[in-house]
DNA sequence: CCCGTAATAT
DNA sequence: TATATTACGG
């Protein structure tokens, strides 16, 4: 009935991270290679994201001591330490030549439905309206994330929810199991199926996303956790390490397997079978900025967050010929 | 510049 | 296949 559907998204948009939960959250997804290949240093403007290739704009900014290699690597091979040191000087000289090193391809992003809710999560409190690519990336604060990383899933994203909208009754042909395994994964809110009013009260939109790097990331969000140790919703640190891989699962048809979370199967809450086409659109630009906190506290380095642990793993050359693929995995299903 | 979409590439 | 990249219009 519809009053189920209603109280299933109720409940779910309660419990909807608050943004204190959410943009504490750090991940690392960046591999050394990465890093490096981007060179990630300390001369750069001080942005939240560490990524753009580019390195332009003489801008002064607080420097970002973003560590480079400072991954831990599962298993695989651990970081080579010292393998470089100085490399940005090289930069400066602009030659013909450009640094391979830069030109490295970066290992594409695993998808995995924890990254996924993540982002929804992102979405659903930025509001449509303001849940553009960058927005999203900063409000995941997922290091290593780019901006295309996110336009790319928000590209499909949007296709699978025009989708949905499309069904009304009946269909149970309705969409390719292959490609909504990902988003059946994570429900969707139902202001993303009708964007004619918001959830209420509840929409606000912060005015920038502190977002730091790395070990600053881990560590404000340690901060941030002690903070949110009074609070009664939080996760537990759990390390699972069980390695999500997106490449094959071989599920045919749908019904082969359930998602690794406890996905009851989403229904839409159609109860209006027509969808605007204006949900998920570029509002206005938005000169919301991320500020880098200059915050030097020195943490055990092996201090993980408390706050939604995350691991970093990247599977390495697969029988597929040498295809690096970063993948991110939670500690625990939902 | 950034975003959204479609097409295309890997 | 899933994701990345490109092209183009707004």
């Amino acid at each position: 009935m519809r009053e189920d559907e209603s109280d299933w998204f109720a409940r779910w948009e309660e419990e909807l991270p608050s943004p204190e939960e959410l943009i504490p959250l750090s991940q690392s997804l960046i591999s050394p290679d990465l890093a490096l290949a981007f060179d990630i240093r300390t001369s750069n403007h001080g942005n939240g994201n560490s990524n753009q290739p580019h390195h332009h704009h003489p801008h002064h900014h607080q420097t970002t001591p973003q560590t480079p290699s400072q991954l831990q690597l599962p298993s695989s091979q651990a970081n080579s330490s010292a393998e470089f040191a100085a490399d940005s000087a090289d930069l400066g000289s602009g030659a013909a030549g450009d640094e391979p090193a830069r030109t490295l391809k970066r290992p594409r992003l695993v998808w995995t439905p924890q990254l996924h809710k993540r982002f929804v999560d992102a979405v659903a409190h930025l509001g449509i309206k303001n849940a553009v690519p960058k927005t999203i990336m900063q409000l995941m604060s997922v290091d290593g994330l780019t901006r295309e990383n996110v336009a790319s899933h928000l590209q499909k994203y949007r296709l699978y929810l025009k989708r949905m909208q499309g069904l009304s009754s009946g269909g149970g042909a309705g969409s390719d199991p292959a490609t909504d395994r990902l988003f059946a994964s994570s429900p969707v809110p139902a202001h993303f199926l009708h964007p004619n009013r918001v959830p209420s009260s509840d929409h606000f939109m912060p005015s920038f996303v502190p977002i730091a790097t790395l070990q600053q990331q881990q560590q404000m969000a340690a901060a941030a956790a002690a903070a949110a140790a009074a609070n009664p919703h939080l996760q537990p640190p759990q390390f699972h390490h069980r390695q999500i891989s997106a490449a094959h699962f071989g599920s045919p048809t749908n019904g082969g397997f359930s998602s690794p979370t406890t996905n009851g199967g989403f229904s839409s809450p159609t109860t209006n079978g027509k969808f605007d086409p204006s949900f998920l659109a570029r509002q206005t630009q938005q000169q919301q900025q991320q500020q880098q906190q200059p915050f030097h506290r020195m943490t055990t380095p092996s201090l993980h967050s408390p706050v939604g642990n995350y691991a970093e793993d990247l599977e390495s050359a697969n029988a597929n010929g040498g295809r690096t693929v970063l993948t991110l995995f939670p500690t625990r299903d939902d």
